[in-house]
DNA sequence: CCGCGAGTCTACAACGTTGTAGGATTGCCG
DNA sequence: CGGCAATCCTACAACGTTGTAGACTCGCGG
């Protein structure tokens, strides 16, 4: 079907190693001898086979992303990212879906030889907690995002989720506003992005010296748009006053948003808000969602670079590194207030 | 550093071909040759390298899927769905960006051999039009996806735009409207999502005796928020008086729908809106949109088995065929009306 | 006791590519 | 004109797997 360096070497006159070395532009051929290979390899509509490439190399040239679910805008738009990042490296991306925060096939993701045809992967859990960094001690070139795991035996890229809530919390307050809902805290949670971003909000909150009201948090399990609607409701039938609030992410302020229209509140008149994230849709709400951009061009750049780094490196004896991306508050109408 | 085949033979003191064997599930292995190989294999952690075996057997297991964007939530949700049908069928994906509507790219993506590491792709274009179909005369397994290109040389998964267009339609005047807004048209296009549902449109509009109003058309360059809301600022600037729109994505519809709200016009008692795609954003704006779910798991079930189909088929014989996906009105709040 | 088939296993070749080693040719200097 | 290095090219082996052909054992019927 397909030709091979045989069938290319044949039609030119050459041997298989000419045509091969035509094609890896080797220094040393005569200007004829590369013109009549080019020909033939254009009359033969050859293209190199990249299993049997690989096999000899021992790359793919394909790295893997495991992410929860694309239909999750923030993934979703961290795929694009990447994609678009690898290819000005020259790689190719393999995408898996981990499920929404399914920890087992998180795991097993881990373990099986699934994505053996990649040279490494980006790994972005939402199941795994701090306790399963072990399993992430892998033998091939792996780079963890997010921030369910910190300090792990690998590579990892994150963003300032601490900073990054203190600011969006900073900035409620620098417009006047002191009674600060959240939504989006999961119960218990220290690390993971829920835990981090709470303590960034009450690191904002201490120094403006205003006291934490633990009546203010609003807890969910997912970071989805209905979990923002009813987490929103439940803190408006619990009777508690704010005048501002945080979501923890974009989604989950759309969520509650619409929530604070239905009851008749104006945004941001009555309460104004942030979200995190920088989705695509938050520049398009009524009004436009105020939200922390979380850099994340900057993450899929860095990924992959470092991953690219661990790939090629043979000597693994580099001790993991964390990076973690620059953030940027976006003011829009949500929060758009005298200031 | 990983172990082969003749690792595991050594260990397990048989031969090679053994050990593929129990791999590959032979019959004919004593039950104790067959667990002294699976330890071995267990303690050296083997497992087969894939680049070898897709070289011997010609099939890497592995499938392209080349979109615009993933940013586009329409394409991220394709591409949750092809992902979770390919992987019911032992497929992996690998995803390729053609930009937004790049014909250039798309062309370009299906000469250059970059995704020689599958076995076929899912295509779905933007940029291209029909008098570019011969382009997909490519020698590999091609399933042509969207709604750009019809009667091409390839299998062909696609939605049923005119029908549910024309449903949409219907059941905006089963609510009493009557000026029926479109926002999304493309100036002389026939073929290509806006072509076939502004065919739909007027199928409707004919079926209940409602002249065809071309003032009552808004035309977009893309199918973004923005444009969505620019379209319906110039409809609203323009004068001409509408009860209804109907948007020919949820994205248009949502974009459009911020502005309405702007201009001070409730829906659905001022405007009933209707957009197309069955988004999950749509499930939580205010109001929440009603749509057309365009059986985008059919489509990606459909696409991926079809392409398998192709994949081990030798003979590719078989005729192109086309397959149309069933839809389905979705009817939420912004059209919700006595009806 | 021979022959035969089923069961179990093995040696070898091949998939298409590239690294290694080395052979042939050319040009240049002494 | 001989010698040596640079240039150009080739043969061969190897990457790890699986298909093919066949060797060997065993049990059973003739």
């Amino acid at each position: 079907m397909a030709a091979t360096l045989k069938d290319v070497a044949l039609a030119a006159g050459v041997s298989i190693k000419t045509v091969s070395n035509v094609i890896n532009d080797y220094q040393h051929i005569r200007a004829d001898t590369k013109q009549r290979v080019m020909e033939a390899i254009d009359e033969l509509g050859y293209s190199p086979n990249l299993s049997a490439r690989s096999l000899r190399s021992g790359r793919t040239g394909v790295i893997g992303l495991a992410v929860p679910e694309l239909s999750l805008s923030y993934f979703a738009e961290l795929a694009d990212a990447v994609i678009t990042a690898a290819e000005r490296r020259g790689l190719k991306v393999l995408i898996e879906q981990t499920g929404g925060g399914d920890r087992a096939r998180e795991l097993e993701i881990l373990r099986s030889p699934r994505l053996q045809m990649t040279d490494g992967l980006l790994f972005s859990p939402l199941g795994m907690s701090n306790e399963d960094a072990h399993y992430l001690d892998v033998n091939f070139p792996l780079v963890l995002l997010g921030e369910r795991i910190f300090g792990g035996p690998t590579d990892h890229v994150t963003m300032s989720n601490v900073e990054s809530a203190r600011a969006a919390t900073a900035h409620l307050i620098s417009k006047g506003r002191r009674r600060i809902a959240v939504v989006g805290g999961h119960r218990g949670e220290v690390i993971g992005s829920a835990g981090l971003r709470l303590r960034g909000y009450q690191q904002a909150l201490e120094e403006a010296g205003i006291p934490f009201d633990p009546a203010l948090v609003g807890y969910t399990t997912f970071w989805h748009r209905a979990n923002g609607a009813t987490s929103m409701r439940e803190l408006l039938e619990s009777g508690v006053e704010f005048d501002a609030m945080f979501g923890m992410n974009d989604t989950l302020a759309l969520g509650a948003m619409r929530v604070l229209q239905e009851a008749g509140l104006r945004i941001p008149d009555d309460v104004a808000v942030i979200g995190f994230d920088d989705l695509d849709e938050g520049r398009y709400s009524l009004p436009t969602l105020s939200t922390i951009d979380p850099g994340r061009l900057e993450i899929a750049d860095t990924a992959v670079r470092v991953l690219q780094e661990r790939i090629s490196r043979r000597d693994g004896d580099v001790p993991p590194r964390e990076f973690e991306a620059r953030y940027q508050v976006i003011e829009r109408e949500s929060s758009a207030l005298p200031g």
